[in-house]
This record gives C-alpha cells, sequence and structure tokens, in this order.
DNA sequence: CTACCTTATGAGAGTTACTATCATTTCAGG
DNA sequence: CCTGAAATGATAGTAACTCTCATAAGGTAG
C-alpha cells in the first residue's frame, strides 16, 4: 500500500482506522435497513431475522451490534451534544434557562437531513408500546445524569432533595410534551418544549 | 338473553358466585407464589413454568389471568381509590394540594398487611428493569387521566397546554421520588412524597 | 512479505415468553 | 338431569434472545 512515512494515518488528526469504519458503516445499514422495514411492515410485524438479511449480516451479527431489538430505535446520539451546551451555558443563567438555551444550540446545530430522520424515530416511538416502556426506562438513568449537572451548575449535591424534585418535574414535563405534543399541530416539538420550561420558570400559574 | 327479574343471584348485594371466587383464589395464589418465587430465586430466574407449578395451574391459565409475566407484579389496585379520594377532596383546593390529601386518605385507609405488600412490589419493580419500564409505560395513560381529573378540578379542558405542563411536572415528580426514595432512609415513601410536592407547591425555589 | 494475534463474524443449538387452537372439564340455570 | 357457556389443559408454533465454537478478516511485529 504505502511506502515508508506512517503506517497509521495522522494518528492525532483523523484515522478512525479500516475497522473502525467497516463497524460503523455496518452500523448504520443494520439501522437504516430496520427503520425502512419498520416503516413499511410495522415493528412488530418485522423480525430480526428480517433485518439482518436485509443488512446483509447474520442474526449473531445484530445482536452484538444492537443488545435488543428495541436498541436499533432507541440508540439515540442527540443527549452528549445536549449535555455539552448545557454546561457550555453561562455560569448565571438558572437552571431552566440553562437547559432551553442548550436546547436551541442543539437544534440549530442539527443538519435537516438527520433532523427528519429524528422526527420518524420519535414517531414510531411514541406508536409501539414496548418502545415507549423502553424509552422512559431510561428515565432513572437521565434523572440522575440530569441531577448531576444541575447540581454541579448550582453548587451542590446531587442528592439534595431539592434538586431531586426540581430535576423530576423538568423530566416530567419533557416527558408530557413528549407525548402530548402532536405532528400535525404545525408547530414545532422544540418550540412547545421551550413554552413549556418558560411555564415552570415561571412558577407553573393556571 | 335472560327473561325479566334477575339472572344474577343479588344484583346489589353480595354473592360474587362460586365460579367468581374460585377465579379471585387462582388468581391471588398465582400472585402469591410469584412473587415468593421472585423473592427467592430472582425475578429473571424464576419462569412463568415454575409459578404455574407452584399455583397448580398449567401455564396456559397463568397468560390467561396475567398477559404477561410482568403484569403479575404490575397489577396495581391502588389507583382507582386515590382517584375517588381526589375527587372527593374539597373544591375549594388546588390541584396540588388535593393531590396531597387524597394521598394521605388513601394511605390511613391500607391496612399494614397490604402495606408489606405494596413495599415489597415497589421494592421488586425498582430492580429489574424490565418491570421499571413497563411500570413507567404507564406514564403516558396516566398524563391523560391526571390532565383529564385535574382539568375538571379546575374547570379548564384536559388538553389546555398549562394543565398538560402541571400533571407533567407533577408526575415527573411522583416518579423522580419513587426511584430516588431509599428504604433505609428511615422516613416513608409518601412522607417524601408529600414533602416534594409541597415543594411543588412553593414554585421549586432552591 | 510472513507470521501472529486480536477481533469481528457466522452457524448451530438451546431457553423462554408468549400465541393459537382444540378437546375436556366445570359450573350455572332451566 | 341437561344444556350452553366459561374455565382449563395440552400441544404446537413463533420469535427474541443467549451461548458456544469454528472461521475469517484486520492490524501488528519480525
Amino acid at each position: 500500500m504505502s511506502s515508508e512515512v506512517a503506517t497509521q494515518p495522522e494518528p492525532g488528526t483523523a484515522g478512525p482506522g479500516l475497522r473502525e469504519r467497516k463497524k460503523a458503516r455496518t452500523r448504520a445499514a443494520i439501522r437504516q435497513h430496520a427503520m425502512r422495514l419498520f416503516h413499511e411492515q410495522g415493528y412488530d410485524a418485522t423480525t430480526v431475522e428480517q433485518i439482518a438479511a436485509a443488512a446483509e449480516v447474520s442474526p449473531s451479527t445484530f445482536f452484538r451490534y444492537f443488545p435488543a431489538k428495541e436498541d436499533v430505535v432507541l440508540a439515540d446520539d442527540l443527549d452528549p451534544p445536549l449535555i455539552a451546551a448545557f454546561q457550555a451555558q453561562p455560569s448565571e443563567l438558572p437552571p431552566i434557562a440553562a437547559l432551553r438555551g442548550a436546547m436551541r444550540t442543539v437544534i440549530d446545530a442539527l443538519p435537516p437531513e438527520e433532523w427528519a430522520q429524528e422526527r420518524a424515530r420519535i414517531a414510531l416511538i411514541r406508536s409501539v408500546p414496548e418502545l415507549r416502556a423502553r424509552m422512559m426506562e431510561g428515565f432513572a438513568t437521565q434523572l440522575q445524569l440530569a441531577a448531576e449537572i444541575v447540581a454541579e451548575r448550582v453548587g451542590r449535591r446531587p442528592d439534595d432533595f431539592e434538586i431531586r424534585v426540581l430535576t423530576g418535574a423538568l423530566l416530567g414535563i419533557v416527558l408530557a410534551t413528549w407525548f402530548s405534543w402532536s405532528e400535525e399541530s404545525g408547530t414545532d416539538y422544540y418550540t412547545v418544549l421551550d413554552a413549556a420550561l418558560a411555564h415552570l420558570e415561571a412558577g407553573l400559574p393556571l
């Protein structure tokens, strides 16, 4: 292949490695074909075997990439950037305002193509009970995570009672918006969520 | 179908009927043996077949009583009384205060024996991911239910934006307390929840 | 370029939750 | 007692996983 200079192409700069790239491609292929089949036939009617066949891997390999069928849909890559954006918010902002700012940042950075995929993903999760369940299973984890981040910002411990209650209310509102928002309403999801958080900031007046 | 007077023996008074009683006993037997086995061997390690054998029924019968293994644990008889108690609260109370009152009513009415079972149930659900997930799956339903009840009390429509946000925060706090409360802390769960709701009533000050 | 080692993959068998169907039994009412 | 309905049990089948082992491919060192 090459002569003398470097075996690895730029160790620090890029070079995910040939192997890694193949893995990423396989993972993407499985996800894409899975989403397509779910759309065409429905989630329950699509078997793992079908997905594996479409992606040209064995069922064994499918489960190596995704521990469960549900995880094909639920694997979310949006949380890490959201956390980063939250921590990058000006430190004088109270937690709810900081969350609103972070959301806006992440959304604006998302290319429209991925945005469409994200919407399809949300719609699917909302329509399949099994997915809804697993989605919310992350609640406890996310609660812990949110508590840590908020606590750090406010300068308290994560297990502080008031931090717990606040993050609980926060996530409750996120989920409630998630479920009650309908695609046809014209307004997009994050605008509604932003309004809901603003309402919380105002002390939930009726 | 029937003639004129009454096919059912004592429609209003009592008479659950021999058949009904047997069904109730079978259901109770399945649940008891299941909980015992879960406690002894763990949830995952216990198969439906084992439960059915212990309760002296066939696996088929098990699934007739409980559509899924999870439902043995998750079947909850505490929600209806809670709703009734909520609606019985004085109408001048704001929704959060009404919920706190309703909770206290239900708890005080619960015999200590059932209370112990309830605690074991909660502990089991909290420790098994699968059960946590299914538990939270009811979130959407409960959200809808809560929205209806609160809306009725406040004199708005259930799909009102502010009602949604409030009930979302409410349930979020319930769940957060549910997860973060530890049995060993000495204080009982409903006392903690009551304090959390009081905190929400106060506008979530930090 | 070869030898080697790590890692991804495929194939097979096995477990378990659940579904569907049908025969048999059990209960309730005439 | 008899007759229709409902509960039960047995059986077969599906599909999501899990485990194990052999093979192939990717990267590394000599």
